[in-house]
RNA sequence: GCCCUCGUGGUGAAAUUGGUAGACACAAAGGACUUAAAAUCCUUGCCCUUUUGGGAGUGCCAGUUCGAGUCUGGCCGAGGGCACCA
């Protein structure tokens, strides 16, 4: 016998799989259909160890889903627009897209290694103009229903990248990418009008019943919804303004009122400009610190205006009107009432000022003269010092009460307010896709028209410029159309937009007139099971619920609003750190263990820091090289080992003890399958059936399947391993040969998709052609003998093996005849006895 | 500060959804084979007992139940998300 050559045989069933079009897939109605999506890889170099265990989870499922006889669609492509390429190229003096295009090369022919069951016939790449064309379509399609408009305002803008960041791609007060802090900027800008969907994006969450809680819960507290009322509060002073409009959740509180807090953006603000005081004060707030903890924490400070408001539920109360650090200006009107008794902020502020604190609510065990002192009180109570309101159960009631109340005057009315602002889109970079559109001298908007799209990037340009390199094109940059000399919008789109769509695409790589056919869309969408990291809980899913709506907007394109019916969040692969004597991170390669001691190798007297187990980057050298893998234990045991040892929706812990012992499960199989393999090569025609085999192996079809079904992947490969153990003893002893080849090839069947290459050589060993995915049989499910647990009191005390389905009466003969087991309550009295058939009995007893 | 998730051996983890806790794997220790090593195979794994055996045990404390890793309440700890959102 040979011994297993990985190399061979899964380079074999990869040449086969590819000459015979294996796994690309057409719109077959007689057949149901799944989509499996895995998110995407940005072409950055070569794939790592997360982009295995992403594409492993999506292949398992994918193949599984195959043999099932679903017509599955498993596509694969780039998402290749963006910074990296950009500045790689300026280093190296290449061109961006040459750089992408060798990149995707390398990660293709690294991904066809590990055996991925991917129709490479529909691969796409968002930096081809047969790409970007269709998204510059939807672009000016969105511009037309009135979703994508310019305006000028305040940007996150990113100092080192030179470019303009969404809210979303800020964490900390930093760029995502840059990690430079970031700065306010005011520009022209091209808006996303997502907030229009922010109901019925929030609405959709509950139709997710499949997407990990914890991504819908992201989303929500994003999209961001509370419910209140606006009040207009009329103000006196030396300006020409008659009244502040606020918003608040608790209009309930407004006798609790003490003063008025506008943002140092509001409008009210022109009228200070010259005043040097808020100029200062305006200084002062920049100065509070750049992180958003820096600033929730930070002190609060307050500008007073000779303004006064009055309260518009107690006209003979009047309060100050102050600038404050604290109220942002692009939430709600950019301005609060301020209730210190119920609010801490407020209550913050009121003490720095020596404002009065009024309050209104008392909790239900206080009495009426109950008075905030030492903190705000937020919590729910009664209402008291409210005139007419007092006695109102707060909030539910009584915020109901007051809006009310407040309509019927016409002083406010009742406000929902979502915190989720629109998506900016515009980048000042040169690698994305241009946006299809140019101006006149007066700065009018005119869109590109339809029959001149592509607006192709051009190529060989400079890129060693600052800002955007499309700026200094000017031959690029002046067209005319109808006669009219324009010039070229040269922002590109975030290249998140690109990845908005991209599922889409999928079903119609090659429809040239439109981004995709309806009549594909219909039969493929939705994503029946999307797999990716958690990092796109908010960014790149919201982005994609907003877009399939947004396109939907108006023309109906779809019978189905959300992409992704299913969402799986798989975790990161980890692996300790190291540094040595002077700091320097080491890559694993470098250091080895002698005496239980990890140095430096072929260094043994310089000893490494250990550091803990984290997600593998490039910055801490912890990486593990899938190539290097590959080439030296084989596909299938990187693919068997990257999901054996956590559930596919923790982190991992990479292992090279662990990834050994997956290479030498295979080879240990092999060795089997040949003995396995000369066994039944022997005539068996009078060759009983063993039903215990039967029964074993019809159990893992079982198992398997189910835990195929709930992603617990790990439990499948103790699975395997459980066949492998219980097969290695089976086959010293007498063997049935017919019960062991028939359901034998079921197993080689459901190790298929965890170990394709290993699994089909096998099968082709034993002659097998047509595979399908094996029903278990449920007459195999049950034994007709069971190990009854025996109870004392509650606490086991003995196994007895009996017959199925015994009675009670006949369960407690053979315990009275057990010596072991009688002696525990030969003495007492049994009080009572609990059965639970074919599981075990209780004997309760008198102590 | 608010929200979410999770606490099981030395480690990663299983547990038919309330019914034998620790499957499967890694590491460790001891043993077999070997001149030796590697590889392979076997055994062990908390406490008491020489053994038979007995006891404790799923972060901690209560509760529900004949029975709790699983359900309820409180506490402690870890991880993640949001962060002046009025």
């Amino acid at each position: 016998m040979e011994r297993y050559n990985f190399k061979r045989v899964e380079e074999e069933w990869q040449k086969k799989w590819e000459s015979s079009k294996e796994f690309s897939t057409k719109v077959d109605r007689t057949k149901k259909k799944f989509y499996c999506l895995e998110m995407f890889p940005y072409p950055s170099g070569k794939i790592h160890m997360g982009h295995v265990r992403n594409y492993t989870i999506g292949d398992v499922l994918s193949r599984y889903k195959s043999l099932k006889g679903f017509n599955v669609l498993h596509p694969m492509g780039w998402d290749a627009f963006g910074m990296p390429a950009e500045n790689a190229a300026r280093e190296n003096n290449l061109d961006p897209k040459d750089w992408t295009n060798s990149n995707i090369k390398t990660m293709k022919s690294q991904l066809k290694k590990l055996g991925l069951s991917i129709d490479w016939s529909r691969e796409i790449s968002t930096c081809s103009e047969s790409y970007y064309k269709h998204q510059q379509i939807f672009f000016l399609e969105l511009l037309e229903k009135g979703l994508v408009y310019r305006k000028e305002n305040y940007v996150n803008w990113d100092p080192v990248d030179e470019t303009v960041l969404a809210n979303e791609q800020v964490i900390d007060g930093k760029g995502w990418r840059s990690g430079a802090i970031v700065e306010r900027k005011k520009l022209s800008q091209w808006f996303f009008n997502i907030s229009k969907f922010s109901e019925d994006l929030l609405k959709g969450l509950e139709e997710l019943k499949t997407w990990p809680n914890k991504v819908k819960v992201m989303q929500k507290n994003w999209i961001g919804k509370s419910f209140g009322s606006e009040i207009d509060f009329k103000v006196t002073g030396d300006i020409p303004v008659k009244s502040i409009k606020c918003f608040t959740t608790r209009p309930d509180t407004l006798f609790g009122l003490s003063f008025i807090a506008i943002s140092i953006d509001h409008e009210i603000s022109k009228y200070y400009i010259n005043d040097s005081g808020f100029q200062k004060f305006k200084e002062e707030c920049s100065k509070t610190g750049t992180t958003e903890e820096a600033i929730a924490i930070g002190e609060k400070i307050g500008f007073k205006t000779n303004l006064t408001a009055t309260n518009p539920l107690n006209l003979a109360q009047k309060v100050p009107v102050y600038f404050a650090n604290f109220v942002l200006m692009d939430y709600g009107f950019g301005a609060v009432f301020g209730c210190p008794a119920h609010d801490q902020r407020d209550f913050d502020f009121a003490k720095k000022y020596n404002l009065e604190i009024n309050t209104v609510v008392k909790p239900y065990d206080e009495n009426d003269n109950f008075k905030v002192t030492n903190e705000a009180y937020p919590g729910p109570g009664t209402l008291i010092n409210s005139e007419f309101l007092n006695g109102l159960d707060a909030p539910n009631e009584s915020v109901n009460e007051t809006i009310k109340i407040l309509e019927a005057r016409n002083i406010g009315k009742k406000q929902t307010n979502y915190r989720l602002k629109d998506w900016g889109v515009s980048r000042q970079r040169y690698w994305g896709c241009p946006i299809p559109v140019a101006y006149d001298t007066s700065g009018k908007v005119y869109p590109i028209p339809i029959e001149k799209l592509p607006v192709k990037l051009p190529e060989n340009i400079n890129l060693k410029v600052k800002g955007n390199p499309l700026d200094h094109l000017n031959d690029w940059k002046e067209i005319e159309i109808d006669g009219k000399k324009l010039i070229r919008e040269t922002d590109t789109l975030d290249t998140f937009v690109c990845s908005s769509w991209y599922y889409l695409r999928f079903c119609s790589p090659n429809n040239h007139d439109y981004g995709f056919s309806k009549d594909e869309i219909d039969y493929w969408m939705p994503v029946d099971q999307y797999i990716g990291g958690v990092e796109h809980a908010i960014l790149h899913l919201l982005y994609s619920r907003f877009f399939m709506r947004a396109i939907d907007y108006k023309n109906k394109n779809f019978n189905i609003q959300e992409p992704f019916q299913s969402l799986f969040t798989q975790g990161m692969v980890c692996h300790e750190t190291y540094k040595d004597k002077n700091n320097n991170w080491l890559r694993p390669d470098e250091v080895e263990k002698v005496n239980n001691i990890v140095v430096k190798k072929n260094n043994p007297d310089h000893e490494v820091k250990v550091g803990p187990s984290e997600s593998m980057s490039k910055s801490k050298k912890n990486v593990i090289d899938p190539e290097f893998i590959i080439e030296n234990y084989g596909a299938d045991s990187v693919r068997l080992f990257i999901l054996s040892d956590s559930p596919p929706e923790k982190d991992v812990q990479w292992s090279e003890q662990g990834m050994v012992s997956s290479y030498k499960f295979i080879q240990k199989f092999w060795i089997l399958h040949n003995e396995i393999l000369n066994v039944v090569k022997k005539n068996s025609s009078n060759d009983k059936r063993d039903e215990n085999l039967e029964k074993f192996l019809n159990k893992t079809i079982f198992k398997i399947s189910n835990n195929l079904e709930k992603f617990q992947y790990n439990v499948i490969v103790a699975n395997m391993y459980e066949t492998y153990n219980y097969l290695v003893k089976y086959i010293k002893e007498e063997v049935s040969v017919i019960s062991l080849k028939e359901n034998y090839i079921k197993i080689l069947i459901c190790f298929l998709p965890v170990i394709p290459h290993f699994a089909n050589e096998c099968l082709k060993t034993l002659g097998i052609k047509k595979i399908n995915w094996p029903d278990y049989e449920k007459y195999l499910m049950d034994d007709d003998e069971v190990n009854y647990v025996i109870q004392v009191n509650g606490k086991k005390k003995g196994l007895i093996k009996s017959e199925k389905n015994i009675s009670q009466d006949k369960l407690m003969n053979l315990i009275k005849n057990n010596e072991k087991l009688t002696r525990f309550f030969k003495k007492n009295e049994i009080k009572k006895v609990i059965f639970v058939k074919n599981r075990l009995i209780n004997i309760l007893i008198n102590e």
